[in-house]
DNA sequence: GATGAATGAGTGTTCATTCAT
DNA sequence: AATGAATGAACACTCATTCAT
């Protein structure tokens, strides 16, 4: 599975109507991101893309081929990172909660950085029926395969319970990851600054390892 | 908020005797359920509905306005469903633990029962932009204004962690419950048999509030 | 190759916009056959279709699947005419000079009443690159094939000439009588009166058989 | 009417010193005439043939002020070839029947060396509906008048009969010289070779003179 | 001369909704 | 109540043409 395509960077840009030429495949971009966050990827018009993105109809179709292909596009990007870092947490040597708190760590900082990005991830690429075709459904059983490799290792490790099915581990804490990520973005609620983003990793963390509870059961 | 409305119960139907009206709008309404779990509901078409549920394509109008309207009701279902639990646990005078509990049985009997109700719950209502209207959105918070409630109950009564908001450890209650309900209907993973769901239900519970650490931080 | 195949009857139908709901049909096949005469079947617009049918747009695609229908159905009407006469006269035992001239009446008797659609055949299905998919040319195929079984036939039964190959009198008596009519079609002139026909009938029989020259070679 | 104009030869150019733009013209006239006759005029993209011709899209309109002037380079093309060979015969006092062979040998010389713009002629030019406008129209009118003349020459010379309308025996020999020819491009058959076309022409003319009948009716 | 990015009008197709029967 | 023919607005995509460089 080619997992790292990188369609087009999205790098902060804030004179999106002044681009080089070069830049406009990443203007057409992140109006595509904004417009899509808006409306979901069915309802949103390649010509609401386009004049959000200050170009053309038809320019939309010079560089991305498609509508579909634009989602593509978005896909990746999103994938792309997650699966780089992935990537990186398995060649390092640290331990299982410092890799969890990684992830958790990336799912926050593009959240801040791209709340587009993660908008249309927990709407349109994590939950919607009609984008998740099975080709793009691999991507999902690929990245809980990964967490449980790291929860599996953590069992193994002698820090995290055996007891429970590494499988329910590992869908008990990405649920709580997406789920509070997903609560936040339907509450239409941005996420500033480093101390709200430690609090939030900090708060998922300690109650995944440590639990909620004041008296053990 | 009218939150109890309940366009079409297809649980049997009390009234004795035939009563050939609800018994079509069921049918159109659990027709409906499976067509939209499968294709989504922008992406399902009137015609699929009828042809699915064997009655003509006008008769969809007749029992529901619009396309809309069945949605409504759908999403109506769900609500009025788990609101009408949870008013129940608010009059009952049992541990915000159980409280907790009956609010993650529902959503596994639910699961367990009527399938295509919680797939559309978490891919169509949960999360679905185009379908989350400012209106429709105020029965998620409200649904975590109560949720919270319990957790608060919790801290009060010292079971539960102060040192951290109940908003966040609602967020990561609710989430959990979401996101695992959510992983578990993306990989189409049926649920059956009271051991599985016992098994789901304790282990989402029991690292709540024990994590799922074996050393405390 | 299924090639009896008539999606629609075009019976001579004066009253286009009040017709009997069974024959909308018949006259959207009509409008498109005029329509697809006036401008080439890619240049006709099912917008022209429907307004020159009387109906509104979306009920072409009731009837017909695709504009691409649209052109198999008239496509089909015009093979299925052809070689359901070309099996009869295979089965007749007449002379191969009586199937020749059945062949050419009947290319005739079409062009005086249904002109469009021999219109069509002669610039759409006849010659058009775009319009000719491999599928199509086989039943050009098959109609050379069939019209050189009679040249055979002929040339067996010794009323046509041995010394030339069959493939090329075939070529020439139906590329006479193709391109005979195309320049009819070309030139605009309609065809009326079974005089003018038999004339044309036969001053074609006659150079094929006997030649337009005064003198033998 | 203006029938000599030729938009662009593709015979070796006789200005010795290289003319380079003369070379791109007639490099972009070739790419079109083999994707005309792959896909049609009205299928043919521009950017087809500018890739077909190894130049770049906007070049094309350098030197063809649309795609249409292309059609018409092509068009005259054909069409002047036609009529300067015409006029010649008109000015030779030869026998009818030799001035139908040169025609005859016209057409076959032309398919050999050029089958591209035979293809489009068959196709493209004698037939499309859209292609032919009244203007356009107007050259074959002129190719059938002018045909019409030779064999009216035949029939005052006694070299042909008279019991027939000249229109209907031009028909005859126009119809079967291009409908055999039609019938060999849709087949995709090459010509190769002098024999292959002196048969073929001695057949069609053959036929059309005496007959291809064995008993004189 | 040469390039290819940019434009936007045009068109096939879909599908929710209406309504006569 | 039940049917499905009829309507037409909406939208993705194509591609000839222009023009700045």
């Amino acid at each position: 599975m080619s997992i790292n395509a990188c369609y087009c960077s999205t790098m902060p840009n804030s004179h999106l109507h002044i681009d080089a030429k070069r830049d406009v495949k990443a203007a057409i971009f992140d109006a595509a991101c904004r417009v899509i966050r808006g409306r979901g990827f069915h309802q949103a018009r390649v010509t609401d893309i386009a004049r959000e993105a200050g170009i053309s109809y038809g320019l939309v179709y010079h560089y991305f081929g498609s509508k579909a292909d634009l989602f593509d596009a978005i896909f990746n990007e999103w994938w792309s990172g997650l699966f780089g870092l992935m990537e990186e947490l398995e060649a390092q040597t640290i331990s299982p909660r410092e890799k969890l708190a990684a992830i958790l760590d990336h799912f926050l900082d593009e959240y801040e950085a791209r709340p587009e990005l993660v908008h249309i991830f927990v709407t349109e690429i994590s939950r919607s029926t009609p984008n998740l075709t099975p080709e793009r459904l691999e991507f999902f059983k690929e990245f809980f395969r990964r967490a449980e490799r790291i929860i599996t290792q953590g069992q193994q490790e002698g820090v995290l319970r055996k007891d429970m099915k590494a499988r329910y581990l590992t869908y008990i804490f990405v649920g709580a990851m997406e789920g509070f990520l997903s609560a936040m973005v339907l509450a239409n609620q941005p996420l500033k600054g480093k101390s709200q983003k430690r609090n939030i990793a900090s708060a998922l963390l300690d109650v995944f390892f440590n639990g909620a509870g004041l008296m053990r059961g």
